[in-house]
DNA sequence: GGCGTCACG
DNA sequence: ACGTACGTGACGCCG
């Protein structure tokens, strides 16, 4: 029973904005018939179901700001002066926000001079005074300081939809302060986005200090006389009266002379038909059906679909005009060996079934399935090109795949089930795998066969149905040119890489895990004598107690749950402590053995003795590939002992070699071509060591003699941090220098570099623009933390946007690259065979008279992949084993 | 299932 | 003032 004194009250101009940047990245999708932006209402009305439904309150209302002039901006001119503009598309939302509050029988209220805040505060403080419980919503943190006993303030979290609750000891647990000491910190850290100061050099932390000893700002101010002379201390004499200015500031008013009163906000609940009438103006189809049977608010309409049998499978076929739609299911990840579920083929709505696979392999059928002139629509064509070549079949004339399609549109959404991607598209008539065949250890077929025919029958609506307007967003986006002529033959490439799969000899593994076991069990030995005790080395946790407890060993960095005993700190115990060197050692090689050794025979198939990665095309925010089960992408190479791993990658074939050859620089000569940066172009037209290029630049040397080992190693730690989005901060804790140092390098750079960071700079702007970032090649990346107020996101995301077009670029690049290599391979009908590819490195094997023609052909095609205002240089090697391939 | 650690580009 | 370098995956431990 929901209780009658529950008051709800929302932020409605924060938790607007909030929605507004939630959906952001879907902003084209969401414009009704009339033009109108609509994302922001729609999150919103999410967000409003939801805190209804987990409320139920007896009294509501959301408040919004009256305009930018209030008290506040009486008492301090430039109160929130740096705030940007309200974007145009979210302001012409704001009132129509009015409409469907309005529809839902919720009262809005604003009041000129004062802010939502000081409505809420004053209404939470009167309903708590007569016995309610008061649920406040607001994206900012700020309101915090209302809570109390009665009053909770749930700030949304990721998005609207989630939302984080501050009671007083939520806030204590977070900020170690009370909820009215939110209020002095503020005052003495002052408050960027609202744009006042308060003191000095005082940020959060010290103020935090401060006011745990001496409670409040006027608790400071009168014993100030307690406080040892320091900066500090000068800083708040000095700041005084900006101190009170920000906290009189940050205060929300709990006495704002408001014109309603709680009698007013009773909840009626929502009136159906002017819902309907907003939902329709705005084309909220998802709403709308809702409200038409809110009962089966989850019940999906069946779909009809008819099982195929033998004899009908060559009149269906034929049948089909257009495009259709297939798809085959398989339950496990790992499509290599998953069993078969069933699959369903059709089109315009008349779908046909079936759990025989084998039927795929009746001549009709293969044949369509090869038809390149028969159009295709599927759901993941990488592993549908593998499933059918396990059958012996092949499958061409792809033209639409709903999983890469949703990649290229957003790649943060990231997930492959086709139900959550077909959500992510407003399409809900199709239910997730999780739904039908369970999660973990549960996951399994349906008892009831007509429940999995359902299932493949909604998938393949879905395909069918969302595939019009996919392929639209697409050409808005202009990035149909990367999917049909880039990622969808990719896949197929990737498709043949995966089955051709990179023989391992388990001998040489075998070799290996003895030559590991036994220094394991030295070194296993020594460390239990060090520490004068057995212990499980592998818990970092009993690790730490042993070395910094046990042993009193300096603690150099903490972990949220312990000690660090990561490498960095072991490296620095090494000369006090000989434990910490073999406790390295022992990391090291019981990290090759289980990864590595072991890992890489449990996952030898035992039918070819080959290794089959999957790629995952559609996971990485950059456009990178990914490899999984195993990871292929990141075998040992740096370290002798590890490099041995590579020793049992061999040909599949006596008589064959290893070729490889990677992309020298890749990333910073896309960064020369992107930034037009003249002195960073000339070092690469020049053929200069790049990394000493750079050192002679930002030390000032007159010749590359003078470029000692150390100037170069630091030069090359710039160069990374500049393509990753550099921080002072970030290169200061690589190089192990100051960060007053780190910054000086950076100047220096951007002083040698200047379009470099004019770039940079650019980037940022643009993508807190357009909300997104592009690659040379229209891969996206949405970055919706740049607007934030957050510190930590909002830096992130400018780091994000300075390296995404740069690695994302890179990986455009071998992409297109394979492609060619692919079809060069067969026009020159080698045997050689592309198998794997390490970012900006391709792996192949090939008959010993082959190697030859690729020291030609593929530096040839690596390098014609684009056209850059650099050079592109390609190197390459090939031996017996992958470890024998010595690049040059 | 989250965390710490460490392998790769 | 804040506190991180960009992008990944797999392992063992621990609750």
């Amino acid at each position: 029973m929901a209780d009658d004194k529950h008051l709800l009250l929302i932020d409605g101009n924060s938790v607007a904005f909030r929605a507004f940047f939630a959906l952001h990245s879907q902003i084209n999708t969401f414009v009704n018939h009339n033009g109108l932006h609509t994302n922001a209402i729609y999150a919103f009305n999410t967000m409003l179901d939801i805190v209804l439904k987990t409320f139920e309150p007896s009294h509501v209302l959301v408040a919004f700001d009256a305009g930018k002039t209030t008290f506040r901006t009486a008492k301090f001119d430039d109160y929130k002066g740096q705030r940007d503009k309200t974007p145009s598309e979210l302001s012409e939302q704001l009132p129509r926000l009015r409409d469907l509050l309005a529809a839902y029988g919720i009262c809005s209220y604003e009041l000129v001079n004062y802010e939502a805040d000081d409505i809420i505060g004053t209404l939470a403080q009167e309903a708590a005074a007569k016995g309610f419980t008061v649920d406040i919503v607001t994206g900012d943190r700020d309101l915090t300081q209302l809570a109390t006993a009665a009053v909770t303030v749930n700030v949304t979290v990721k998005g609207v939809n989630q939302l984080e609750a501050y009671t007083p000891a939520h806030v204590a647990e977070k900020l170690e302060l009370t909820p009215q000491q939110i209020i002095d910190m503020k005052g003495l850290a002052g408050d960027t986005s609202d744009n006042y100061p308060g003191v000095t050099k005082v940020g959060e932390k010290t103020a935090i200090k401060l006011l745990k000893q001496f409670d409040s700002v006027e608790g400071i101010y009168e014993n100030l006389d307690q406080l040892k002379p320091s900066k500090m201390k000068e800083h708040l004499i000095e700041d005084r009266e900006q101190a009170f200015l920000s906290k009189d500031l940050a205060t929300i008013r709990q006495d704002a002379p408001l014109t309603i009163g709680l009698a007013d906000l009773v909840y009626q609940g929502r009136d159906v038909a002017a819902l309907r009438d907003f939902y329709t103006e705005m084309d909220f189809n998802s709403f709308l059906n809702k409200l038409a049977d809110p009962a089966t608010e989850k019940a999906r309409a069946a779909i009809e679909f008819q099982s195929l049998t033998a004899a009908d499978v060559p009149a269906i076929l034929a049948s089909f005009t257009g495009p259709v739609t297939f798809y085959l299911e398989m339950l496990a990840t790992n499509y290599h060996t998953a069993p078969f579920a069933g699959f369903v083929i059709g089109q315009k709505g008349q779908w046909y079934v079936s759990t025989d696979v084998d039927l795929l392999k009746l001549p009709a059928f293969a044949k369509f399935l090869a038809d390149p002139q028969q159009a295709k629509l599927v759901f993941d064509v990488k592993r549908t090109y593998v499933g059918l070549d396990r059958l012996g079949l092949t499958l061409a004339g792809t033209s639409f795949d709903l999983l890469l399609v949703s990649y290229l549109l957003n790649p943060n959404d990231s997930g492959n089930d086709l139900g959550k991607i077909a959500q992510l598209h407003q399409y809900r008539e199709v239910a997730t795998d999780e739904e039908v065949y369970g999660k973990g250890a549960k996951r399994a077929l349906p008892e009831d066969l007509q429940v999995l025919f359902q299932h493949l029958a909604q998938k393949a609506q879905a395909i069918e149905q969302l595939q019009p307007q996919l392929d639209q967003q697409l050409e808005e986006n202009e990035q149909d040119g990367l999917f049909t002529e880039m990622e969808l033959p990719l896949a197929i490439v990737l498709a043949q890489m995966e089955i051709a799969g990179i023989r391992v000899d388990p001998a040489r593994l075998n070799t290996l895990r003895k030559n590991f076991a036994e220094r394991i069990a030295t070194l296993t030995k020594k460390i239990y004598a060090e520490a004068d005790e057995e212990f499980n080395i592998n818990s970092s946790k009993q690790l730490g107690e042993i070395l910094f407890e046990k042993m009193n060993l300096p603690v150099i960095k903490k972990t949220k749950t312990g000690y660090s005993t990561a490498v960095g700190v072991l490296e620095q115990l090494k000369s006090v402590a000989p434990i910490a060197s073999d406790v390295l050692d022992y990391r090291g090689l019981t990290k090759l053995q289980s990864t590595y050794v072991d890992g890489l025979l449990k996952v030898i198939h035992p039918d070819d003795g080959k290794i089959h990665t999957t790629y995952l095309q559609t996971l990485t925010a950059t456009g990178r590939l990914s490899s999984i089960d195993p990871n292929l992408q990141n075998i040992p190479v740096r370290d002798e002992d590890g490099r041995q791993i590579r020793q049992a990658f061999v040909p599949r074939e006596a008589g064959w070699q290893i070729f490889a050859a990677d992309y020298s620089q890749i990333e910073l000569r896309v960064l020369a071509h992107i930034s037009h940066d003249k002195n960073l172009q000339a070092a690469f037209s020049e053929g200069a060591d790049i990394h000493a290029s750079t050192a002679m630049r930002i030390f000032g040397l007159a010749s590359a003699a003078e470029v000692t080992p150390n100037m170069r190693r630091q030069a090359k730690a710039v160069n990374f941090g500049i393509v990753y989005g550099i921080s002072d901060y970030g290169l200061s804790q690589n190089l192990g220098i100051t960060r007053k140092q780190a910054q000086a390098y950076i100047d220096s750079y951007f002083h040698e570099y200047p379009n470099v960071k004019q770039y940079m700079e650019d980037i940022v702007t643009a993508a807190k623009k357009y909300g997104y970032v592009e690659t040379l090649f229209h891969r996206r990346r949405y970055l919706p933390d740049i607007h934030s107020k957050n510190f930590n996101l909002r830096s992130f995301a400018e780091r994000t946007a300075m390296n995404t077009p740069i690695q994302g670029s890179a990986a455009d690049i071998i992409k297109v690259a394979m492609l060619n290599m692919q079809k060069a391979l067969q026009a020159h009908e080698l045997q050689a065979t592309m198998l794997l590819q390490v970012h900006d490195e391709l792996i192949f094997e090939a008959p010993a008279a082959e190697i030859a023609t690729l020291e030609q052909l593929v530096p040839q095609v690596m390098d014609a992949a684009v056209k850059l205002e650099v050079p592109m240089k390609v190197g390459y090697g090939s031996g017996p084993t992958w470890y024998d391939v010595k690049k040059g």
